[in-house]
Order: structure tokens, then sequence, then C-alpha cells
DNA sequence: TATTTAAGGTACAATTAGTACCTTATTTGA
DNA sequence: TCAAATAAGGTACTAATTGTACCTTAAATA
């Protein structure tokens, strides 16, 4: 359309005038990466087209992250809020661990099984980076069985549940049960889900003690 | 090297002569597929590389298969046995079950997490297409549980286990986990995984019938 | 032996990650 | 206030790879 480089008229987009740098930019390349990762799924945005969407291009990216995996890492970090990572107090065990596992089942839909397969696929090879670690504490977190060891602890101390041994696998086993329930069978995480699996598996195996 | 376009020599190479065909070809070509899998894994293989093994080119694999997803499942139907789905007959539930359990892991890791990673990101857009069934049939199998319900069937008529309703989810318990554990922790299934498995969680949910 | 079928060869389109390099706006600090 | 340093924008490119097109040629079939 313009033949000539030099600009033809101000561009009556007022906002044109400021060229974005630092923390602002980024913020706006973070915001596009999530939008188009909500938009699209990890396998189909593209790098070129986050740029687009944040009005810019790849460079800006690849700045600030080495790989797509490290962006959409950096995203899911900043716009999936980070869970309550204590032990509710409701007085007994079942309602502590219902609350609590239908507070992590909530952060972890909001990432797609999708994304985390593609994520997984493009990371493999490589070296761990960075953020992947960050990553898998959101995903894979074995704080979270830190949280539920409290919880038993809590029900120890009240009486509800015997002082015996408790199994790190079965300390695991309700977060274990969601994520393959999400990852592998990917299906919604229900309360119906989760309540079946506390009533059926969970509490009959923390209550019913055989050392 | 050879300006002009006409062999110069009928090529020392003695095998040169033939052009395989049909199935001779299709097996070559699944050979291929399975070596470059196994020796580059699901990600760093390629087409050509697969059509380069078999001495061939692309379209000899496209003529067959419309995908590397597809083709990598055509390769694992062909190349990883069916296991035998029957249930065992040892005389006690937990023998049973221990049994079917690591027949089921040492077919489950021939193929690797990250193949199976591979296959569902490539797949995950597409419509299921028709060997992906084939393909689930292996890893996430259904007819499992067909078993698993059989060992059960025959544990009751023993007098091991109350005829009560097993629920569904303490049927595919077992090898939910095992397919967590490999897919999702990515680690070796040891024969101490397994019966860890079976005596501290699955026996002891079917063992305390509560209704 | 003529015809049909499918394999081989080569080239190419399309997509996309990631890089290079130069120009230009904005910040910093002397 | 102005010069230097910093980082953004623009554009073009490489490289890898999937999937297609099209033509030639070997082998099976009738």
């Amino acid at each position: 359309m313009n033949s000539n480089n030099e600009p033809i008229q101000p561009d009556d987009n007022s906002t044109k005038t400021t060229r974005r740098r630092g923390e602002v930019l980024e913020n706006a390349l973070l915001q596009a990466a999530w939008d188009e990762l909500n938009e699209l799924g990890y396998n189909e945005m593209s790098m070129d087209g986050v740029a687009a969407r944040a009005q810019t291009n790849k460079n800006a990216l690849y700045r600030r992250w080495s790989s797509k995996s490290e962006l959409v890492i950096a995203a899911i970090i900043k716009y999936v809020p980070r869970p309550v990572m204590q032990a509710p107090d409701t007085g007994n065990l079942r309602d502590d661990v219902l609350t609590f596992l239908l507070q992590i089942t909530d952060t972890i839909q909001l990432v797609g099984a999708e994304t985390v397969f593609g994520i997984l696929a493009d990371h493999g090879d490589r070296a761990i980076v960075s953020s992947l670690a960050d990553f898998k504490e959101k995903v894979q977190d074995d704080s979270l069985n830190v949280i539920m060891r409290d919880i038993l602890q809590h029900a120890v101390e009240r009486g509800e549940v015997k002082p015996d041994a408790i199994r790190e696998r079965i300390v695991s086993l309700p977060f274990d049960l969601i994520r393959y329930e999400f990852l592998i069978k990917q299906q919604m995480l229900t309360t119906e889900t989760v309540t079946e699996i506390i009533d059926y598996i969970f509490l009959p195996l923390v209550l019913s003690v055989r050392h």
C-alpha cells in the first residue's frame, strides 16, 4: 500500500506512540501467551501468534524465554494462582481432606491435559531447565503430600486415626488418582469423583489400619 | 558424482535386484519404525528417517498410514505382544492379582511414556482415527478390568471375598496406579511397587468390605 | 505380452521453532 | 541537555519436518 518507508500519518491509533519495555511488555507477552494457550491449546498456538497478539514479534519472546515450553510454563506460573498450601481445619478428617482436594482440583483444571502433554513432550528430550521445576511443583507437587500429612496428623491428635505409620503411598493416593483422572482419563474432576475417592478409597484405608 | 541418469554398474549390492511389495515391504516399514522408535524415541524419530532405514522413501509410509502417530501405533500393535487376557488360577486372590499385574506391567513397559505422550499430543487435535482405539486398548484398556472382575469373582466363589458389590473404582485401582506410576511419575514398574499396591491398597480395600 | 498396480525418486508446499542483524525508540547518567 | 547504552521493532532467514504431487519403473496379473 505504502510505497515509501516513512510513515505518512501519525497513525490515528492513539496508543501507537509508546514503545513498551521491561515489565510492561513482559506482562503483555505473558497475557498473550496465556490467551493463545486457552483459545488454541498448546499444539495449535505458535510463537508468531503470541507475538502478533501482543503486537510485537518473536524476538521479544525469545529474549525472555528460550523456547515455547518455557514461555507457556511462565504463563502458567503467572496466571494459575498458587493454591492455599495450608491444611484446612474443619474439625474432622473427611471434611479436611475434601476441602483440600477440591481446592487443588480447581487449580489443576486451569491447565489442560493437552498442555501438560505438550510441555512434557517438548521438554522430554532436553535437560531439565530452570522453570520446569516450578512447573512440576504445580502439576506433580510433593508439597501437596506435606499438607496431606498435616491433615492426617491433626486427625491423629483428635483420635480419629491411629498413630500407626501411614504409608506414603496412601498419603499420596488421593492426588495420584486425581491426576490420573485428569491427565490420563482426561475427565473433568467433579465433586462426585473426589468424594468417591475419599469415601471409598482413602478413608477406608486410613481408618482401618492394620499393622 | 554420476552425471548421467543411467546406472553405470549393476550395483554390487546383491539384494538390489528385487523391489519389495505388499506385505514384505509393509513389514520392513513397521520394523524400521519400531527400531527408530526404540533408538530415537517418538519425538526424535522422523518419517524420512524411518523410510531411509527401510531403504525406501516416505511415499511408502504415507500410502499406508496417514500420519506419524498412525505409523507408530501400527508398529506398537505389531511388536508389542498382546498380553494373556485370562484370569490366572493360582488358588488365592493375592497371587492371582499379582500374577496378572506383573504380566501386564511387562507389556506396558515395552512402550515408553514419552511415546505415549507423543502420540496423545499429536492425536490430541484430530478426530479419533481408526487405530487409536486399538492403541488405547493397549495403554488404557478396559478389558483389563474385565479380567480383574473375573479374578475377584473366583475369590468370591472361594469364599475369600464377600460377594458385596465391589466398586468399579476399586477394581480398576491397581492398573490406574500402575499407569500413573509409569506415565506420570515415569518410574520403572518393579515387583516391589506392584506388591505394595496389592498388599497395602488393593487387598485391604477388597477384604474389608463395608456396605 | 499388455495392462494394471504399486514402488522408487525427486521435488516441493507449508508450517513453525529459533536465529541473525539491523534500525530505532527510550532510558540512563554524565 | 545530550550522548551512550539498552532494549524493542522489523524483516529476513535457516533448519527441520510433515505431508503432497507427479512422474518413472518394476513386478504382478490377466
